[in-house]
DNA sequence: CATGAATGAGCCTTCATTCAT
DNA sequence: GATGAATGAAGGCTCATTCAT
């Protein structure tokens, strides 16, 4: 008994792995169909009997790392009518899940979080869902009122996407380290207490 | 061997520009020499005469990209012995510096700072830099102990180059509502004061 | 060697109609095998079940054509002996039939009679059929003598094989008035009788 | 003194005359750039010098053959109030010149009657010239009152087009002689004068 | 008898770079 | 110092055909 197309389903995904590493290691232009075959074991022709051509397979790798962290971003809520430690325990758990995420998908947040053109639009949306997201806690009087929500949003845009490419995903530093530096900085700043 | 007379010189001007504009909006791979010299109103073996090579011509955008903004980050010495307050305004200060360098280049911070394979190293660079006034300034007890100062330089990067794409390269902020922002958060983070 | 059963049949059948349908619309080169076994509901693999090749089911399809066709013009003998508006009328009969055959046979005739290669060859061949014909006739004194009956015969065919593909294929005039404009043309010429 | 593009303009011509050639021998989809541009004695890249694609060159070529012809065409004129006889031999006059231009470029023909997509809508439009010509004929009371011109006119070009593939290209016949039977049938039939 | 999957071979096109004038 | 023209090298994609089940 043969299951219909789970051998094209193997190579599908054999492709959409092979085209991962490929890409997160040279980019979009200077990987060749050629090389995600040889990698996945195949032909060129085979290639295109699951995809339609080079664009459409780094679109998909781009779309599968954007929904998985689109949704995990968005399930990050915080619940209502905490105190501080505990909305601060909540933001890092939310960080460690994001790190743990982006870390665990090494090749695919390279592509989609780095080497892909549509990235910037892809971070904007998530700026987006992080000021909300703030704009709620400031509201419930966590946060001051003098700061820039739509900047903060994007800052710490800004360092999950560096500190993932300078730490975690060289293994430097690991998702829950991460996550308390980043809750640190952003809550308390760097200043020393008594300064 | 030969010189180049004043019209090289302007030639090769013309070209480094036409290429920043180039690179700036389509990054190196999908910018084509033809490009360009068209944009430049030369041909192409005349490109030959200035430059070795579609590499070479970037790599001496990025070149001067980097090594105009290393100076004004290594010049961006914060004096000892100063008040907290002055320490936060001399920092302000080297923002506003920054940003005003990188808007006020806006293509050759497109290629130098995003489009460059090299910006991974140049920015580790800057973190390095940054990350030794820190120390300084840590040393000198303005800043807490219990913070990752590696950490905090490179997430100072990542907020520079995020906010410099989002906001300073499209004018949508200026450097200095930046820098404030900026200093906002790296020294006071976002809690509110009675959180 | 294998037996094919009813079921094979029809499937073959069914190839060939589609085949038939595909050439005649897209011409040899633009014609997929795929689109082929698309349009008759099968999977490739089958195709190589009833046919070698592509240029197999396409020289099947003209060797279909070419001896129905070939076929009815053998038959369409002029009996002696007759009288000129008789044999006008036999002409004309037979040049009914051909156009009937043509007109219901549209993606054959496509095929066989404009997109094949040996079409020349074919054509060729029927010319000098109709030219045999034509010099019985005027052996028998209905023909004009000056007249060159190789050219005459090519004519005859230039005539059908455009009139075919502009007028009837499309549908813009039927079987009869071709036939009898044809003769008209070829019998008596253009000229008016008093000029 | 070097002329602009002289060399260019060269290669263009060589690349036209070597693509007719070939587009001649072995059709649109048979043809190859390689062979092309290795019958012109040049490289791959050379022929995207010239010409934007395998489709451009062939447009182009049936575009010069097209309008020649066409003007050629539009050009035979039948000046008004003449002599039966003398509308014989000027038609007869303009049947040569055709002949002669379709056997003098024999590539070209190959390509833009026979080889040509839309040589199916380019015969179309001769027919309507030649459908206007004959009005004004019949109009003059040359032709007799029974015919369909629109046939007629069609079937000239079915004549033409059979004849030269068959008979002038080949160099079996010369035009002289193809305009004089293609004249004498057209005007006056096959029929004896006495059947 | 039929199918999902795979492949060998080939062709068009692009582009950085160089030559001859 | 500049140009029109040319090229080496390579990459994406297609399609008739076949295998393994």
């Amino acid at each position: 008994m043969h299951r219909k197309g789970a051998n094209g389903n193997k190579s599908r995904q054999r492709l959409l792995d092979a085209a991962a590493e490929e890409f997160a290691l040279y980019g979009f232009y200077q990987t060749k169909i050629s090389s995600i075959v040889a990698r996945a074991g195949m032909t060129q022709p085979a290639f295109y009997l699951h995809f339609e051509s080079k664009d459409a397979i780094f679109a998909e790798l781009v779309d599968v790392f954007q929904s998985q962290l689109s949704e995990l971003v968005e399930n990050s809520r915080i619940k209502p009518g905490k105190a501080v430690h505990e909305v601060k325990s909540e933001v890092q758990a939310a960080l460690v899940s994001w790190f743990r995420f982006l870390s665990g998908n090494p090749a695919l947040t390279k592509v989609g979080f780095f080497h892909s053109r549509e990235s910037v639009h892809f971070k904007a949306r998530l700026a987006d869902m992080l000021k909300e997201k703030m704009a709620l806690e400031r509201a419930a009087g966590y946060l001051r009122t003098d700061a820039d929500l739509g900047f903060a949003a994007e800052a710490l845009i800004g360092i999950i996407e560096r500190l993932t490419l300078t730490r975690l995903l060289p293994g430097r530093d690991d998702p829950v380290h991460l996550a308390e530096q980043t809750r640190l900085l952003l809550f308390d700043g760097l200043l020393a207490n008594d300064g």
